[in-house]
DNA sequence: TTCTCTTAAATTGGTACCAATTTTGGATGA
DNA sequence: TCATCCAAAATTGGTACCAATTTAAGAGAA
């Protein structure tokens, strides 16, 4: 149920690491930005310690990079990395298909079509970050599907080295839609048990971003 | 080249990470165990803070789990995370299989030879941990065959989080010369470009340990 | 004896301070 | 004008100290 970045205890303090990682992602602290110590405690209200704490996190996590005694600096993925990583995960999201296929139960599959609808809806009225939110939960629920308890950690920190900027991936209208259709389609050949023609399906989903 | 927990700069100091980890996966700090901060620092000659960002470490990765203000103990894999974890290693790895049959040159694959005969010769004069050292560097280089400079690094990740003494985990001596014959079965079927054999060959093998 | 409450010791974890290194800004000289 | 060198400021990163919490020990009562 936990991601692996999933740190906090509660609402009312969240960790430093996911504040800076949220503003890494929706592309604030941009690739290459070096990260001053002194800015982050006063941008997130921390503690020197924390702070500290939080870009060991991130470097080890590789998505800034640590060099000694002049800082940290968000990562630029280069195209070869951001390719291979896009590679690991299509193996683990289309390796899990003939399981799901072989165990999804109808309420398995009502759901995740809820969750393609919630994301097609969205199209229309929501921001980007809701439908970020929105493609990452139908995503989560269909690796669940396969019953397996790492593996969705895994990918998501898989994910969160990918593209440095990943909600400002979602700009087209044209390809906004064309995701929400092959939602669809993932749910309709796995409710009609289309193992492979799935699988392929969720490879070219994946490889588009 | 370098995993991810390769942190250390030059062979004169090693990281206090990879130090706690190594005594970790040899079985000396048992599954269970309490790290005492003062009996890590006085064990591996660091700092205090060092020491801190070890563990820190460690937990993230979740090889020690983390109580507040009670410390760190090593984690307790469960049968069923191991299992999971495994099936993560099989996907990633039977995987890059179609890839590796159609790109491996003779001279990779005289050097994968090189590394299961290697193997083989420690059985009988090896230490456990050079045998666990062989192993691993046989299954890494035919992990970089795929040619994914990521995929080394994230199976290194899960290796390290499967078995809490994965050294141990090599008993018997039957089960020793099982994997050396596999090993070199690998090499024979992709020697023959035999995807599917090979395939089937690497689940079982990483499957039984 | 055994359970419970109280007190002391041990341990964790945060804060503040300071040393080492790097960067910046400006002065000097070609 | 431009390059080089030096000094000051800024930044990182480690060490030491101290507060908060937990654990262990011991005294006292049932």
């Amino acid at each position: 149920m936990n991601t692996l970045l999933d740190d906090s205890i509660a609402d009312g303090e969240p960790d430093a690491t996911q504040l800076i990682l949220a503003d890494i992602q929706s592309g604030i602290l941009q690739p290459g930005t070096w990260l001053k110590q002194i800015d982050l405690e006063t941008r997130y209200g921390r503690g020197r310690n924390e702070i500290r704490r939080a870009l060991d996190r991130l470097a080890q996590k590789r998505i800034v990079e640590h060099v000694p005694n002049r800082g940290y600096h968000v990562y630029k993925a280069d195209g070869k990395q951001a390719d291979d990583i896009a590679e690991i995960r299509i193996m683990l999201e289309t390796g899990i298909v003939p399981k799901v296929v072989a165990t999804a139960k109808t309420s398995d599959i009502r759901n995740l079509r809820a969750l393609a609808d919630r994301f097609e809806s969205l199209i229309l009225h929501g921001t980007v970050l809701e439908l970020y939110e929105a493609n990452l939960n139908f995503h989560r629920a269909f690796v669940q599907l396969s019953g397996n308890g790492e593996l969705d950690g895994v990918i998501a920190e898989l994910r969160q080295r990918t593209s440095s900027a990943p909600v400002s991936q979602w700009k087209t209208r044209a390809r906004i839609e064309k995701s929400a259709r092959e939602h669809q389609e993932m749910v309709d050949l796995l409710a009609a048990r289309k193992a492979d023609e799935l699988k392929a399906l969720v490879e070219s989903h994946i490889r588009q971003g």
